[in-house]
DNA sequence: TATACATACGTCAAGCGTGACATATAGTTG
DNA sequence: CAACTATATGTCACGCTTGACGTATGTATA
């Protein structure tokens, strides 16, 4: 009976348009989904879930180019449950992030080989950097066409993607950082 | 066999200094423990991989005031396989946060109620960037008296601790400017 | 004396998440 | 014709993580 946060960020995307498991599980897999992930595996069980909860029905459409597919609404109760959800306090979720665990054991590495690790990683996060600013213009457009209102989807959209850029630009920064550290000889 | 990223934690810790998986279980579980948390319902079947697999050991003892306990060191083993996942290449790990979820669906939530959510986390970071920057001072003096070495577990606490403020800061400002967003009226 | 708390160690069930496996349709490419 | 790719939906085993439960010692508090 109780919903996931996996569950809710289905709702989320189901809200702002109706689609199927396959559509949800590209969005979810793609690098564009900031701060949430899943595989389709855990998409079809949760949408079979949520349907049973009366928090989403589906309609069969049939393709003549490509196979049968199951489109995803949301009830009057999945919306509902949403709205509930979306503004209903929470405590900070603590971050887990394995290279700081790394970094936490830096003192036991070879310093050239250090350097390496967080020179490779400040390139990965610049090019995660690249990919939002890219977006950035995209969604600012259509905030613009949409009168800027806080009750479309772009909304929501907008503010998780200038927390991935802002969250890519300290990571970045940091890791410069880090490479200096480890690199520079007293 | 293979060891997981909470295995190698507690390796780094053990390598800090022999210890018990109650001392460790208090460490994971502080919000001092920046980016991996663990209970002992997790950390106490670890350390018991961790000893079969030979990297670590223990030895038992007796207390007159307390029960008995069990202090783990690192063998040359371990000490080995800490030293080369240290340095392995690793891909970043995508962010997980619930918060960046309900952001994504904010445009369904009344902006009042919005606003006071976003306030409330702006305050949570705020306190967590607090006690970061209370500990900085703590941690700058022991890196002084140590010389500024790269080789001593204060540096890899040092660079996870500027990792936590710069996280924490940057956290904070998104969260201020997004109450911003959804409180101005046009 | 009873209760609570800190220390210290452990197990177990249930949920979450990943990777592998499985099936089927239809178009493209060698 | 065979192999591969994209679409589309699902299952299953395994490992990670949490919360609840369980045991025991010794001290402090009511």
């Amino acid at each position: 009976m109780m919903t996931s946060t996996l569950g809710y960020a289905l709702l989320n995307l189901i809200a702002c348009e109706p689609q199927t498991g396959y559509d949800l599980s590209r969005t979810l897999q793609e690098r564009i989904s900031f701060f949430w992930q899943a595989k389709h595996s855990q998409i079809y069980p949760e949408l079979a879930k949520l349907e049973s909860a009366g928090f989403i029905t589906h309609e069969v459409v049939r393709q003549n180019d490509k196979p049968d597919k199951k489109i995803y609404t949301l009830t009057d109760a999945g919306l509902a449950a949403l709205r509930a959800w979306v503004v209903a306090p929470l405590e900070m979720s603590p971050a887990r992030d394995e290279l700081l665990v790394k970094t936490a054991a830096i003192w036991q590495a070879d310093p050239a080989q250090a350097a390496a690790l967080f020179r490779d990683h400040e390139r990965q996060h610049a090019e995660q950097l690249a990919l939002y600013e890219g977006i950035r213009a995209t969604l600012e457009e259509e905030w613009e066409r949409s009168g800027r209102r806080r009750d479309l989807p772009w909304f929501g959209s907008y503010l998780t993607l200038m927390r991935g850029i802002s969250y890519e630009r300290e990571y970045r920064d940091w890791c410069r950082w880090a490479a200096e550290m480890v690199e520079t000889r007293d």
